[in-house]
DNA sequence: AGAAAGCAAGAGCACTGCTCTCTTTATGGC
DNA sequence: GCCATAAAGAGAGCAGTGCTCTTGCTTTCT
């Protein structure tokens, strides 16, 4: 083992148990994540951790980092694990609800209003349309195997704002099925994020995946994809 | 006036005060409120502040009521300038979009992710349901008035455990498009929170208001109206 | 008028993010 | 193998936070 190597190697191992502990803290404590407190679980100083992150903002953005790959990961498996597109759909989407159930201060990190005066960083946008590609994807399978009824192009000025970031990422998906993969990613993450805040207060208790499994079914019908 | 009357009434309007510095606070600084920076820009102590809140959560509840009010108050109004169910829908929606888009830290209080430890009280959720509420008696008023096209009952548990609710706060409506009034609603709230939190990076710019249209168009037609 | 309740101020506690200095330890060139 | 250098940790300290407690003062009620 090169000598050399070993700082790297015992700094990426240190890096990612802070983050293990902050996950743990997250989970826990709830949002505000207190950086000390992660020092002290450690046995290491407060200063110490700020070797690894610059600041507090740093280390909740590798956080949220990790959060939009563990989701985007987890819809992905169960995604690839169905045969037709409907199946595929509905599967991430559950897949998404489950993890946010699981891990509800990471979805709140990430789908949640931002922390206050967090901005996101460019590192993050990437992982952070993950699931949405997949979302893309299952409608470009469907489109060009003909599953899917495609109903008309519409208009719009967004369509047109749309169009040539929607070729370069979505090539095979006319603009329109485009703004429907983006509407119904918010369909989505809305009605995750309405149970996890306890918007259906009460309305719905017992049955809370039979009602997101039918937002699910709304959000892929109106795409064209009924299966 | 009643002497007697008059230390309540200071201390109504010391109430107001502290909240209205509290939203310029939160509209300028965030989401991280700050009774002592509150208190200072009062000129008072900031122990004083807890005579009139008891703590900072209690201080959340009262902006985050507030808030309920605003949104619900600004899409009523909007609506009622309006004839037809369609015109009262897209009225709401756009209404609310346009609180959200011009006090965006209120709304992420009250539509993003909770405060830490924050429980909402019963207090608030009364005026939470208010534009929920608007959503439904428009598609009350085109159900009733045949505008509506309504395709089939569904079945499901959510739709059993939602009836006996249903009939009680919307009685008129089949129980199905209470299903659907609040699922547009979390649509809505989706949409806006994917927009206002920054999710759709630079996909949509310029017209955002007419992708939201779209989006709102999609959750009214997916309850049947289509106007 | 006197007792009771309401209000404001200030000090203080325990906590936070973050910076600075100081010491120890591992690394890489000679 | 030695030694300057860079990295890592520890601790003190600053400015800020929520919240409590005690101390006075003012208004209200009896």
């Amino acid at each position: 083992m090169s000598a050399a190597n070993l700082r790297a190697r015992v700094r990426a191992e240190m890096t990612e148990e802070i983050k293990t502990v902050a996950k743990r803290h997250l989970a826990t404590d709830g949002a505000n994540l207190s950086l000390r407190a992660v020092a002290r679980d450690l046995g290491m100083a407060s200063s110490a951790v700020y070797r690894y992150f610059a600041s507090r903002d740093e280390l909740l953005t590798a956080l949220i980092i990790d959060a939009y790959d563990a989701v985007g990961e987890a819809a992905e498996r169960a995604s690839a694990e169905q045969s037709t597109p409907l199946e595929k759909w509905l599967a991430a989407g559950h897949a998404a609800r489950d993890w946010a159930l699981a891990s509800p201060h990471e979805w709140a990190l990430i789908y949640g209003s931002p922390v206050p005066g967090y901005q996101a960083p460019e590192d993050t946008i990437v992982p952070a349309t993950r699931v949405m590609l997949l979302l893309g994807a299952t409608l470009t399978e469907a489109y060009t195997s003909g599953v899917l009824v495609y109903r008309e192009p519409i208009t719009g000025r967004f369509i047109e704002e749309l169009a040539p970031i929607a070729a370069s990422i979505l090539p095979d998906l006319p603009a329109r099925l485009v703004a429907d993969t983006i509407a119904a990613f918010f369909q989505i993450c809305g009605a995750i994020s309405a149970e996890l805040f306890g918007q259906l207060n009460k309305s719905v208790e017992e049955d809370r995946r039979g009602f997101f499994d039918y937002q699910l079914r709304a959000a892929a019908a109106h795409a064209g994809l009924t299966g």
